[in-house]
DNA sequence: TTAATTATACTCAATTTGAGCATAATAGAG
DNA sequence: CTCTATTATGCTCAAATTGAGTATAATTAA
């Protein structure tokens, strides 16, 4: 094997850890000092000898830096693109390249507000709670039609990832929704990777420094799908929970609005939670209380919510 | 933060490349020149200043080293355990770590059979297409429950991950049954990583290198999971097929039997072959032969087999 | 007391799934 | 040439699941 390249990289621990604020996903973030503001990920490097796996370097750093709980860590992706990540970057010598395994941890609280940044400030498009959100008849569609012009290929994509016109939206394909705004240089990441001339006009959401609102978005698609068959909503919950509360925090997630009924019917179904005994007290009438029924650990691959891919959507 | 610590890595891309040879799903695999002549995936070292994407470096030694067509590729998961991977190889020096980032790779085709070998025989305890494996219940079963004793979560996740004893068995959970053997000292690896002391008497299917066989299982995972939900199976398929053909290789990779109309209807919902007018001439009543609708590229997100996780098995 | 609000029980049609039977078209045996 | 084994394909039907309601209960705030 050639041996003239060098093979050496420094490992960087990129982390989405995401939360749920009122009824707002949100995702812990470090403020950028450049010039232009814009808001990252947390990230640390990974130092082989010192941690056994990735995952508890993970840890390591998360807990020492924000005092954290976290409960649910899943590895996403590792991105060795040379173009996207560090290049730009100011404080590496040049031949030091770097590669950066990206994780979704899931934290049950959100202290300093500041710190925290709602996923829907990055990904407007996303939020489909309060019906089709403007920003994409208004915008993005027009530009992605144009830039498809007549070319199969990009029509065929534009087709899956966003339903136009006529397929119905798949709220998984974030990632690929956000990948092809790169592409047609609708955001401003595309801009600033020098792959685009002009700066966007439009505001297509909040950018991120480097590639971190790709991995936000892989963040994303991962949990929404992962919703669906995995319990991992209880790792955003409190201990004691009404089902409402599930629900809300499920439909932020997923961008979406639930049938009340049908997602109650599922839960019951899945056994997925116990009555505590407690009530609840709020505004109309007290709800029941539960719990998450297998708290303790491993609750990775229990049934999940199985909230039925197709149109389960109230609108 | 703490520059004590070296930090500096080295890459290895490790390949799971798939394929269906008859009824069986393979694997390329090298041979080993030590003592216990187990067998390994293919891998190779990524050179970050040569490859922009380590996904294009991956292909490049696939290519060079095999002249094999891959169409599919996938990325499955980056380990930085230096208990598995490094400690144990020689040619490299003690303070060089490695970080293997391990792939799926698809191929249609399969030559020089003695390289590839058999899923089911590093796994013999997944191919339920016979009915359930004697092995399970005559060795692995026993010995876990054996194993699990009166711990609570031994013992839930024993039900999780092999159905027992009332739970259904879940064709996707081939990584947690393979690291629960692991765990329980049932694979010739575990003895390997000094985590067992005596050598494992029964033979739980051929071992492989390192983690290698980690890496297949998760890439068996991965590839089950997919089936159900994207048209994965056609990167395996020659371009005009039998819809038995697609049905015998869907089944090679689950490990199960399906239902022959209902596995057909799917096929039809979905939409994803169209007649290509020819005809199979084989024993029987000739079969119409079918084309991969959307072969050009992109294949990735369309609608896939939906073949329901539950009991859609043939027993 | 009443209205607003939230929770929960129950219903029902439409669709999807699981499992089968019936029939069609071929090759090869006799 | 006919029969049989074999594979392909069309069609049916009950059971389960999903989508989308209506009805009713238990609160707080006015």
């Amino acid at each position: 094997m050639d041996k003239n390249h060098t093979a050496s990289v420094l490992i960087d621990l990129s982390a989405a850890i995401v939360s749920v604020r009122g009824n707002q996903p949100v995702c812990l973030t470090v403020p950028d000092v450049s010039e232009y503001q814009t808001p990252g990920l947390p990230f640390g490097p990974f130092y082989p000898d010192r941690h056994r796996t990735m995952e508890i370097g993970l840890r390591q750093w998360v807990i020492e830096q924000t005092a954290l709980d976290i409960g649910y860590v899943e590895q996403l992706y590792t991105f060795g693109d040379r173009g996207r990540r560090s290049e730009g970057a100011d404080n590496k010598k040049e031949n030091e390249h770097i590669v950066s395994v990206g994780y979704l941890a899931l934290s049950k609280q959100c202290p300093q507000p500041d710190q925290w940044s709602e996923w829907y400030k990055h990904f407007p498009w996303e939020d489909w709670r309060e019906g089709r959100p403007n920003i994409l008849n208004q915008q993005i569609i027009p530009y992605l039609e144009a830039w498809a012009g007549f070319d199969e290929l990009r029509r065929l994509r534009l087709q899956q990832a966003f339903g136009v016109p006529d397929k119905a939206w798949n709220d998984e394909f974030v990632l690929d929704r956000y990948e092809l705004m790169y592409e047609a240089g609708l955001v401003w990441e595309a801009y600033a990777d020098g792959r685009q001339k002009e700066k966007i006009s439009a505001q297509n959401g909040i950018a991120m420094q480097l590639d971190h609102r790709r991995i936000l978005a892989t963040a994303m698609s991962r949990l929404r799908a992962k919703l669906k068959y995995r319990p991992v909503v209880f790792e955003l919950m409190p201990s004691a929970f009404t089902l409402t509360h599930v629900q809300k925090t499920t439909e932020a997630i997923l961008g979406a609005v639930l049938h009340k009924q049908n997602f109650r019917r599922q839960l019951a179904k899945n056994e997925l939670v116990e009555p505590t005994g407690k009530m609840s007290k709020a505004r109309g009438r007290p709800a029941e209380l539960f719990k998450f029924k297998h708290d303790e650990s491993q609750s990775t691959n229990l049934p999940g919510l199985r909230i039925p891919l197709g149109k389960s959507r109230n609108f």
